[in-house]
DNA sequence: ATAAAGCGGTTTATTTTATAAACCAAATTT
DNA sequence: AAATTTGGTTTATAAAATAAACCGCTTTAT
């Protein structure tokens, strides 16, 4: 049995990521309130994923406000779909 | 988003579930090859599986040594369609 | 017959992970 | 200009996963 991402096997990672999938770009606050999510639990989730090259996290303005935009990169497209294969297996699909 | 059941949501306890699922009993040595994890872990996390109500646990004999076996009940079959089911909104499938 | 090693586990301790609480700077509202 | 809100980060705590140590019984080798 092949083991499954453990960055990515975490409900609100995996939420994220998910999110990300489908989206051109998100920011903190959009993925806060889709995840339901606390900000520091959100906070640290995107640091790992960034620290991993998964997503690509920028820091910009909107007006005055700060705006973080987060990105799935190429690599962490690819450790979702293998990811996603992975569970498959363990599915039974 | 769902939540995706934290019982069900963790490498060996998911890899455990999906076996039983496919077969009509596994003991625990079988277990403990197919998943590759070591005895205390797997112990411990079948206890969880048990105390859930999602295996039983029956302890017995083969000749003198003492043999353990699993199956998953009503209640896990239950508990494991609806993971997947979550999971698929993840998945996005 | 007895010590040593192996089997099938369980219990306890350690590490890792997830989560929440506290905090901070800047902007907005009152 | 004080109080509140916004958009976060950092730090502390709780929970989970994992590994290490252990235990009773059996088998093997001496």
């Amino acid at each position: 049995m092949k083991e499954l991402n453990p960055l990515l096997h975490s409900q609100l990672r995996l939420a994220v990521i998910s999110i990300l999938m489908n989206v051109e770009e998100a920011d903190f606050v959009y993925l806060k309130e889709k995840t339901e999510s606390t900000a520091g639990n959100l906070s640290v989730q995107l640091d790992k994923l960034s620290g991993a090259g998964y997503i690509s996290v920028t820091k910009g303005f909107v007006g005055k406000k700060t705006r973080t935009v987060c990105q799935i990169t190429e690599l962490g497209r690819q450790a979702f779909e293998e990811y996603v294969e992975t569970l498959k297996e363990y599915l039974g699909m």
